[in-house]
RNA sequence: GGGCAAUUAGCUCAGUUGGUAGAGCGCCUCGUUUACACCGAGGAUGUCGGCGGUUCGAGUCCGUCAUUGCCCACCA
């Protein structure tokens, strides 16, 4: 099939995927004899779309597993979505919302007025629903308009084995979540406690650390005075950014060094609006150089507070309602907004006079993510999972069998020193969509504990039996936060907790390919899980890909607005073009990648540059196929370096030796997963090489006795090229192979990679490096005296050592337009005005005509000379040191001393040249 | 406060164990010779962030400072 004079991605990318597809070659099965290889996928959310990042993150992952496939293992990539609790429900709650008010429009291009309206009735909406007939519409969301992720990670080629695609919310993963909170309940890693959690007032849920953003808030600090008790007139005085929370105040605190106070510790003060007697304690945890030196202690409101709370035994007074007013505790206050309450707070006490002072004073406020309002620490019955004993177990693989193994590697101290410095992790949010947690109350007996079991019908019979047959259960209201079911990921698609035989061949994993911002929320949850659930890592290594940054260098985000739109740009220069730009700018792993990009016109240079790669592969494959006249190889071209050792010009030999060395080159690369560099030296080799070289050293041969050799030698190359080229570039390489090899009639995807012999002759790639020099060395001498390429003129060549090496190959010359060549191993008679230049050694002259612009060369020359000069003079320098020559290695040294010799063979017939003008 | 990156040509970035700096884009000159102008040939451009040290030799190793970005922990 003769391939088209243009390459036209965009039909030629959804061909492709709909073959791959339909001809099911990425089916993994677990039964084969080869050796197995797994990745699963770091799975999306079900809410989302295609962004840049996991456009080159799952890009990346593409090439590791079509490699990995064309080594011949049998390769599983398990796609998949995670359910996303809180987006996923808020989704479809402003759909609702949208519903009833009658928006078409989508949420996000929605006026701030009418967001906010949307989100209110929706969430009413949802209510009025009820948490059944609301997770039902989820559901049936999620069939509508759920998919989108997957249908654009199929756009960007991704061989997946789709037949085993998961959702976080299949009944087989809820299953194994159960499982897994059973058991970890049952081992004691789970327990319910108050405690205080981050409550966001805006979800009305529990969010853990992670799922909370640190801002740095411009703010005051209100110095308020509470008076001693029966001492009239004297005050201590505390300083505090939420003067709200006096309200729940237990106590006042003072260094207990602190002589300022010394004998307040034990006596009690009055405290404001509240009207009731708190104690003065005593804490090292007071810094007496802060504020006053007094801090006010509200156990139910700070962490630090409910730790000192706990050490001198005070009570907890919780003052807020779960949407942040203030609850009955709060005296005249009650029932206002935490921050309506602050203003009033202060008012009354500037009104009493017992506001000392107002400070600015800029602070760090903790936001919820995902509600965008200021956190309130609370307190809160909540599920935990008691960290310490698996973060211990997890690290205890990491000290005795380096597993996982991070690259880079450094990324294995962020990792460890989050799990030495673990923190109990809160499991319970307070949301419908999601795993509902498997524990159920005793109804009239709430001060129970709760049974925790697989089904309803368990936990009832354990009920039964101790409370009789008339019990009544009601199971907790909370689901799982959604990192504990991705937590279980990688064996749970697999059907753990069942052996399977999916369980059996592909885990642990090979390779997790993530980005470095979920390595707490994901990767360490995982191991951990993992660890205790499976006696497993999860994965023998974890790949850390950088961020793609925006064209300043900034990290795009949803609120800034300045993300690249990676469907856009394929639609603009075809996906392979960008999966080539992004990969081929990853540098070390973890390294982040800028992406040039032009907001007006929408442009791309780097991907116009792979766009540019593709177009010209695409025409050496044309070129290749107009030329293939005797048709020896191509049909069936499996390559192979014995069958054609014989009658092998100089430039065969050498684009074989290039071939071998690049294969050898990329196969070690890929080894540590550096598909960045790899692919650079296929694109090299490609373009450098085959197109600049040796295409170019074929043309003339066609037809000739040699013939047949060259067209061998051109498809062949061209053949293993692109399979060497595949796993980055899959369409167009499967597009030319596939017209290449009609007889093949199977994918590219699924041939073997090639694999480089171990020696390859260097000498033939010195040889013809020398030829390549001679021919630039000729070319340069025609511009330097301003000739056109295609002006053809007389050369004299003077070499003793390589004359037969270049008369063996005197028709390479003809690269550059030439009207006689001379060789000869003296320095030759030559009429008329002539300059030379030197390559390797072997000196090229050219004589020169009227043609040339003489008083612009003598100025180039004597700007050359200088150089070379110069050059030598430091170089001389460096050999007639005795320390260099006792101290470096031998081979340097006479490296050394060949360059100064042709430095100086240089200078002197640059010195010739400029005598002669 | 602690930690981690980055700092190299006009721009974006490479530079393996220390051996005297490269690519892509852009720029300049020339060119449509049997694939490709999304091309070919040639050319110009760098006190490798500053200072100090180790070394015969430092972009590369050590120390220190500066700037930028990120992560973690945060004294009310």
């Amino acid at each position: 099939m003769p391939l088209p004079s243009q390459y036209d991605p965009f039909t030629t990318e959804p061909r492709w995927q709909t073959y791959w597809a339909e001809q099911d070659f990425y089916r993994a099965d677990p039964h084969a004899d080869q050796e197995h290889f797994c990745i699963v996928i770091p799975p999306p959310n079900v809410t989302g779309s295609l962004h840049i990042g996991h456009a080159l993150n799952m890009s990346a992952q593409d090439v590791m597993i079509r490699y990995q496939r064309m080594q011949g293992k049998d390769c599983l990539w398990l796609p998949g979505t995670d359910h996303a609790g809180i987006s996923t429900q808020v989704v479809v709650e402003r759909e609702l919302g949208r519903e009833a008010l009658g928006l078409s429009q989508d949420f996000h291009s929605l006026p701030e007025k009418q967001k906010k309206a949307v989100s209110q009735s929706g969430a009413k909406l949802r209510k009025n629903l009820g948490r059944t007939a609301f997770n039902q519409r989820v559901w049936q969301w999620k069939a509508q308009s759920g998919g989108t992720i997957v249908h654009q990670l199929k756009r960007l080629g991704c061989s997946f084995d789709w037949s085993r695609e998961r959702f976080t919310m299949d009944e087989e993963l809820v299953f194994a979540v159960k499982t897994a909170f059973v058991r970890l309940y049952q081992a004691g890693l789970i327990y319910r406690g108050e405690y205080l959690v981050n409550w966001c007032p805006g979800s009305q849920s529990a969010i853990s650390d992670l799922e909370v953003d640190v801002r740095e808030v411009k703010g005051s600090l209100w110095y308020l005075r509470y008076p001693v008790t029966d001492q009239p007139g004297r005050f201590v005085v505390v300083a505090t950014t939420r003067p709200e929370t006096m309200l729940g105040d237990t106590a006042v605190a003072v260094n207990p060094e602190d002589a300022r106070y010394r004998d307040l510790i034990g006596k009690t003060l009055d405290l404001p609006i509240q009207n009731r007697t708190i104690p003065v304690i005593a804490d090292q945890f007071v810094d007496p150089t802060f504020g006053t030196g007094c801090v006010k202690v509200t156990p139910a409101h700070d962490p630090n507070d409910f730790a000192m709370g706990k050490r001198h035994d005070l009570p907890l007074i919780n003052i807020l309602n779960p949407d942040g007013s203030i609850n009955e505790q709060g005296g005249i206050f009650v029932g206002q907004d935490r921050f309506e309450a602050r203003k009033n707070i202060v008012a009354w006490f500037e009104e009493h006079q017992l506001l000392e002072k107002i400070e600015d004073y800029t602070h760090s406020v903790p936001f919820s993510e995902r509600a965008g309002v200021p956190v309130e620490p609370y307190l809160t019955p909540q599920w935990f999972v008691k960290m310490q004993p698996l973060a211990d177990r997890a690290l205890a693989y990491t000290d005795q069998q380096n597993s996982p193994e991070f690259l880079p590697e450094r990324w294995t101290k962020v990792y460890r020193d989050w799990l030495e410095n673990i923190r109990d992790w809160c499991i319970s949010r307070q949301l419908w969509w999601g795993h509902q947690i498997p524990a159920w109350y005793v109804v009239g007996q709430e001060s129970e504990p709760p049974l925790v079991a697989m089904t309803e019908a368990e936990a009832y019979q354990t009920a039964r039996e101790r409370f009789g047959a008339q019990v009544e259960l009601v199971q907790d209201q909370d689901v799982l936060d959604t990192w504990f079911s991705s937590g279980l990921w990688p064996f749970s698609t697999m059907g753990w907790p069942n052996q399977t035989a999916d369980l059996a061949a592909y885990y642990p994993t090979a390779v997790l390919v993530t980005g470095f911002d979920i390595i707490f929320f994901w990767v360490a949850r995982m191991t951990m899980m993992a660890g205790e659930l499976t006696g497993k890592m999860p994965f023998k290594q974890v790949y850390i890909n950088g961020l793609v940054r925006d064209e300043k260098g900034q990290k795009m985000s949803k609120t800034k607005g300045n993300g690249i739109d990676p469907l856009e740009l394929m639609d603009k220069y075809g996906t392979d073009a960008v999966r080539f730009a992004l990969l081929s700018s990853i540098a070390g792993a973890g390294q982040d990648i800028r992406l040039d990009y032009n907001r007006k016109t929408k442009e791309s240079t780097s991907i116009e540059a792979a766009r540019n790669f593709a177009n010209k592969l695409w025409n050496a494959a044309r070129f290749v196929q107009l030329n293939l006249k005797s048709d020896p190889a191509i049909g069936k071209a499996q390559f192979k370096l014995a069958q054609v050792d014989g009658n092998l010009e100089l430039a065969d030999q050498w684009i074989l030796a290039r071939l071998q060395q690049t294969i050898n080159q990329v196969n070690t690369l890929m080894t540590t997963y550096e598909l960045g560099t790899a692919v650079k030296l296929i694109y090299s080799f490609i373009w450098d090489d085959y197109c600049d070289w040796y295409i170019e050293l074929a043309k003339p041969r066609f037809g000739s006795e040699s013939s047949p050799i060259a067209e061998y030698i051109l498809s062949s190359v061209l053949i293993e090229s692109l399979k060497l080229l595949h796993p980055w570039m899959p369409h167009i390489t499967e597009e030319i192979w596939q017209a290449l090899t009609p007889l093949e009639n199977t994918s590219i995807s699924i041939q073997a990679y090639p694999v480089g012999v171990e020696t390859y002759a260097t000498t033939v790639e010195t040889q013809f490096n020398l030829i390549k020099d001679v021919i630039r060395t000729i070319r340069n001498l025609k511009a330097e005296a301003g000739l056109a390429p295609g002006q053809s003129v007389p050369v004299y060549i003077v070499t003793a050592e390589d004359k037969a090496l270049l008369e063996a190959n005197l028709t390479y010359l003809n690269l550059v337009k030439l009207s006689s060549v001379e060789l000869s191993a003296e320095f030759p008679e030559i009429p008329g005005k002539f300059f030379s230049g030197v390559a390797g050694g072997i000196e090229v002259i050219l004589p020169l005509t009227e043609l040339v612009d003489l008083p612009a060369l003598r100025i180039k020359l004597e700007r050359d000379l200088t150089k070379k000069i110069k050059e030598a003079e430091k170089l001389r320098e460096r050999l007639t040191s005795v320390e260099y020559r006792a101290r470096a290695p031998e081979d340097l040294v006479q490296k050394a001393e060949a360059e100064l010799q042709e430095l100086e063979q240089q200078r002197v017939i640059l010195q010739q040249r400029l005598t002669v003008l």
